[in-house]
DNA sequence: AGAATGACAGGAA
DNA sequence: GTTCCTGCCATTC
């Protein structure tokens, strides 16, 4: 009671904890989109709010590489020093990536029914 | 307070 | 498959 009082108790988490923590999940080589992590994050609508974070969370080691735009292009201006980082940061999580693109899943696809149902 | 901006989304064309 | 256009949300001018 007390104890648990001090230490975090239950102070409801608040929209970017909720947030960040929906982007920690992300699995390697499985890349999404901004408004899937909002969504995740039980935030739909806020996509836009994804994006601010990760713009503004340099240095606190977030895969930010494995969130795309909802038709699987990279967010960042061709050519531009992000989106190489981000196509070679892919590519080395085995993510085929082609002309700045991705192919992602649908929300309730998982990896093995994209392995076994491959299209 | 109103307008502009941004690592966006979804449907129309 | 595209690109285009409008809607959204939160912050900054």
């Amino acid at each position: 009671m007390l104890t648990r009082m001090m230490k975090s108790a239950d102070t409801p988490l608040t929209a970017e904890q909720r947030i960040v923590a929906a982007i920690r999940a992300v699995p390697r080589g499985q890349p999404t989109s901004y408004g899937a992590v909002a969504r995740r994050a039980g935030l739909p609508g806020r996509a836009r709010l994804v994006a601010r974070i990760l713009a503004h969370s340099e240095g606190a080691h977030l895969p930010w590489h494995r969130i795309l735009r909802s038709d699987g292009r990279i967010a960042f201006p061709e050519g531009s020093e992000a989106y190489l980082e981000q196509c070679q940061r892919l590519r080395a999580e085995g993510v085929d990536v082609r002309n700045g693109r991705v192919r992602l899943l649908q929300d309730e696809e998982s990896l093995d029914s994209a392995v076994w149902a491959p299209r």
